[in-house]
Parts: C-alpha cells; sequence; structure tokens
DNA sequence: ATTCATGCAAAATCTTTGCACTGAT
DNA sequence: ATCAGTGCAAAGATTTTGCATGAAT
C-alpha cells in the first residue's frame, strides 16, 4: 500500500502537486476502501476520522484532482450522485460494473470483456476508443439464489387474492 | 408519429395515467429531438414553445413517469445533468454511444454488440442481466479526419521547444 | 364529489466558488 | 515574499416536494 501511495505521489508532483495531508488522507480512504464505490460524501465522513479538520470542499478538489490524473474514475450509477472508482494500477480499461436492481449491490468485472467489441466500433464507425463505461443491470448472484429457495414454498402462490384494505 | 404517441398513450392507460396535454407536448418534443440527448431543462424549453404555461416540474414529473414506463431512458455522461433518450420501439436493449472527447458530439449506435458478452456474464457471474448500459469514450470520425488533414503540414512540430513565459 | 395532474414557489441535494488564512519553500 | 493548498461559508445548479388550484370523470 506504501508503494501505491509512492506512486500517486510521483504522479502528482510530475504535474507539480503536491501530496499534502488531506490528499494523502483521502488516497488511503480511497485505498482502503476500494471495493466500494464511495460517494464525496462518503470519502468525507471517513477521511474526517483521521483528519477530523478536513473540510467537504478539500475532498472535492482531490477527488477532481485524482480524476484528472486517471488515479480514479467517477462514475453515476443514476441516483443523484458522483461516484469514484480507484483505477486498478496498471489497468488501462475501466472495469465494468453489475448492477443489482434488486438489493442495489454493486459487483465489480476486472476481466475486459470489450476487446472484440471495440475492434468492431473502430472499424465501422471509424471511432479512436480511448476508454469505455459498461454497466450491467440485472439480479445478482445472491438475489437469485434466494429467489431459487423461496421458490420451493411459493409456487402455487395468487397474488390476486390480496385482501383490500376497506 | 400519431402511431407512436398512441401506443404511448396506451401504456400509459395501462397503468392508470393519463396522456395530459402536457404530457403529449413532453412526447412530442421527445419524438421530435429523437437524435438528441436532452436534458430537463432543454425539454422544458422545447415544450415550452408550444405550451408555454407549462412547468419546469411538470416536465419532471413526465419524464420520470416516462422512464417509469421505460419509454425514456435516464441517462447521464458525466457532466452534472440527466439527459432523457427515447428507446426505439420494440429495442429490447438500451442502445450504445459514443462520446467524443474532443467536440463533445454523443452519436448512437443501435445494433446490440452485447449479445456474447451477456452470455458470459450471465455464465462466469451468475448474474441475470436485464439491461445495460455502453458508452464510449473517444475521438469520433469527424474529428479524426480534421486531424489527417491538419498533419499533412503539422509532422515536424516539436512542442519541446516551446518558450518560457518570464 | 372525488381523484389525478398542474403550476408555482420553497426546499432539498449535490457541487463549486470566493476569500481570508496557513504553511512550506 | 510567494504561492499552492485549505477551511469555511456562501452561492450555484439541478431536482424534488408541498400545497392550493384546476380539469375530468
Amino acid at each position: 500500500m506504501e508503494g501505491r501511495i509512492n506512486r500517486i505521489k510521483k504522479q502528482l508532483h510530475a504535474q507539480k502537486y503536491k501530496l499534502t495531508p488531506q490528499r494523502e488522507a483521502t488516497v488511503r480512504v480511497l485505498l482502503e476502501n476500494e471495493e466500494d464505490h464511495l460517494s464525496a460524501e462518503d470519502v468525507y465522513l471517513l477521511v474526517k476520522e483521521k483528519a477530523p479538520e478536513i473540510g467537504l470542499a478539500t475532498v472535492y478538489r482531490t477527488l477532481e484532482l485524482l480524476t484528472e490524473l486517471k488515479v480514479v474514475d467517477k462514475i453515476n450509477f443514476g441516483d443523484g450522485v458522483s461516484r469514484y472508482d480507484l483505477r486498478k494500477e496498471g489497468a488501462n480499461h475501466f472495469h465494468h460494473h453489475l448492477v443489482c436492481i434488486e438489493c442495489g449491490a454493486v459487483d465489480e468485472i476486472q476481466e475486459d470483456l470489450l476487446g472484440e467489441v471495440e475492434k468492431v466500433v473502430e472499424r465501422r464507425w471509424h471511432f479512436k476508443v480511448m476508454d469505455h463505461r459498461l454497466t450491467f443491470h440485472g439480479i445478482c448472484h445472491r438475489c437469485l439464489e434466494k429467489h431459487e429457495s423461496e421458490n420451493k414454498n411459493d409456487s402455487n402462490v395468487h397474488y390476486e387474492h390480496e385482501v383490500e384494505k376497506v
């Protein structure tokens, strides 16, 4: 982990930015919650635990900076907030997401599934692909399993019979 | 076009909603600007031309309703606003987008390029895919062509020689 | 009459900005 | 002394909500 912080530090220096204590605390929070998709507010609250004096505006400014440097990706799943997702080191593509429409869980796919598709796009649409965003909406494996066990007992439930409230 | 409006009307009625004049005006604007990716504000301004008394809140409520009915898709390209994109009739998948990072143009791909990829996701991640969002970021064919003609004259420019300001 | 939808304005959210101040060269 | 970076509060922007009014059965 120290290694990754150091490399981010170098990236900052290369562009004449400093790794201030506030920025470092923010980066650490992102590294420690790599699996999650934190909003700016989420990051702020977590950073506050280590560095209580930090301001929300600084968090926003840091996240913007990290987005510029492509250390994180700013994503949007359709609720009103932007979320920030650390890039895997050496990843030249943005990983994909599986959003469960039942429980809201967001899982990640690291593999690049789009190699062939990108070739098609470059050839057929004459479009130079630099990056991509791919999100699937559907039902996650956990919810699917839950349904299977429920269905053992529910196979002849009739919702039409629901009692109307008077 | 009248046919499409009628079908949308039926979809509304099926869910006990009415096609009020305001809703109809909103739908017409969407149909007339099918190629674009209008924000709520954009829609509001266009609807106002036909029905000047309409309120912005009604436009928001109508767009929300149409999103629920899957007549439109609510999308987000990362600027702060939601955009609304009419679904092609009969399309069971959401079309893809090509966003140019130079000129900002957004082109659409109607073809479904993800059939194989979705099968992989369902098998390998045990995830039931219901819908997807795919956006490529890169350089569109217009900008690429512009570069090619510029490069005829620019092939030996050296940016390192830029003069520093004192 | 009742119910659904509307317009307006106010409120709520999320994000950005202005400004005075601090801390490191 | 300079200058990037910070915290705070205010402003901005987008979207949602409360409520009185209006239209349609």
